[in-house]
DNA sequence: GTTCTGAGATCTGCATCAATTATAATGCAA
DNA sequence: TTGCATTATAATTGATGCAGATCTCAGAAC
């Protein structure tokens, strides 16, 4: 993107904030599993660092939600429960609501046109049975919609809230109906969007999510 | 066996915790303003406290964007362009849809009844020319409704979001027209949640939020 | 007036120490 | 053996001295 930013910007300067990437990457890939302790010194060890940094790459987890601190015990790995899933899925049923009605205000005709090609191309993937294939173009299309809404605050929220339940891959387990219904409001969106209906496209985005909640909620699989 | 707490409210285990809490309300009362440099040593000596437990607050604020980092340099009070302002009010405005969504399934009787008191008594300060009871009252029904979501994580995100637009206390600038609208939508408001029809109120809400902007992003006054 | 330079201040990260607390290991009684 | 209390060990929290790197800014050189 823009990289003008004068002086401060995108080096990685701090220490620490490589450590939370590898720490996150490790959190999103199940190798360090939900409840997992985090030992300070084995770490230290792992990444070659001092405590320092990585201290502090405790503290920004923390506050991002991925880990939870144990007062003198340390922190381990949070984990969600049934209830916080489903809650975050709500929020998040919001966020892409909002995306939405902003996207229309500013969306262009070619990024539609690339939003119908995704829905298109995720529509053969389905079809052919590559899950990995729909499940990446779907992700594609909601990002498109995000995008669109050219709200970089919106998209951070989002980004780090989905980053949240999205550990590492899912098969997506859908029934026909449930498949069917997704398609056909994935068309009535490219619909709204050519409309720029953004108050429709947020009430139908919204419902559009909630309707994921088992699928989402059953491939986490958490135990709190 | 006997332990007493040493005074400071709850069992603050963290010292860097105690430290997020007291550099917040700097922030927010507007003792440390927005763009002034944070000055380690300086702190550590007004804190009474060392380096370590301060740097990892500082870290914490800076994830939650009240700081910003700037390598070498340390940090400092994180300021608002006007169209970061914009975009955390789209923001807000989607939350608070979300939250009046949510709050028409499990809301009470006697809640609602609380929200049209609020209403009642605010429409009366208004009148008399109280800003602060004004301002107060309508901030107490936004937040019962945010309450009634029952979402603890959408109303965490929420806080956030609106702490960091909210610094001191500001006097607010409403036209009558403004005045006369925006009591009628809280009136349509009332409405909709007797009626628990979640999904027009979040309609009703976003856009009742939207209509603030101008006052919210006037009394903030950001310089970028 | 502009550019260069260097001293001082500040920050980042490392290593280590002391104090506190949690976890285990052990010993003793029932 | 089992349950409980005591002790020993380990881990975490916080403080601090130190080195290297970077920034700031005044003063010199052009």
């Amino acid at each position: 993107m823009n990289k003008i930013e004068p002086g401060l910007g995108i080096n990685r300067r701090y220490l620490h904030d490589e450590v939370v990437d590898r720490m996150r990457d490790l959190i999103r890939s199940g190798d360090l599993e939900p409840r997992a302790r985090i030992n300070e010194s084995e770490l230290t060890e792992r990444f070659g660092i001092s405590r320092t940094p990585l201290r502090e790459a405790i503290k920004i987890l923390a506050t991002e939600g991925l880990l939870e601190l144990l007062p003198n015990r340390g922190a381990r790995v949070a984990s969600l429960s049934q209830s916080e899933i489903e809650e975050m899925i709500e929020v998040i049923a919001g966020l892409e609501a909002t995306a939405a009605d902003l996207a229309c205000r500013t969306i262009t005709d070619e990024e539609i046109a690339g939003i119908e090609r995704d829905h298109h191309a995720m529509v053969v993937a389905w079809k052919a049975g590559e899950e990995g294939a729909y499940f990446s173009l779907n992700r594609s299309i909601h990002e498109a919609i995000m995008a669109a809404s050219r709200n970089a605050t919106l998209g951070g929220i989002y980004a780090s809230l989905s980053g949240r339940i999205q550990r590492s891959r899912y098969a997506v387990h859908q029934t026909t109906e449930q498949w069917a219904q997704a398609v056909s409001e994935h068309e009535r969106m490219i619909e709204l969007l050519r409309a720029r209906d953004g108050e429709a496209l947020a009430v139908l985005m919204r419902a559009h999510i909630r309707a994921k909640t088992p699928v989402i909620a059953e491939n986490f699989g958490a135990t709190s």
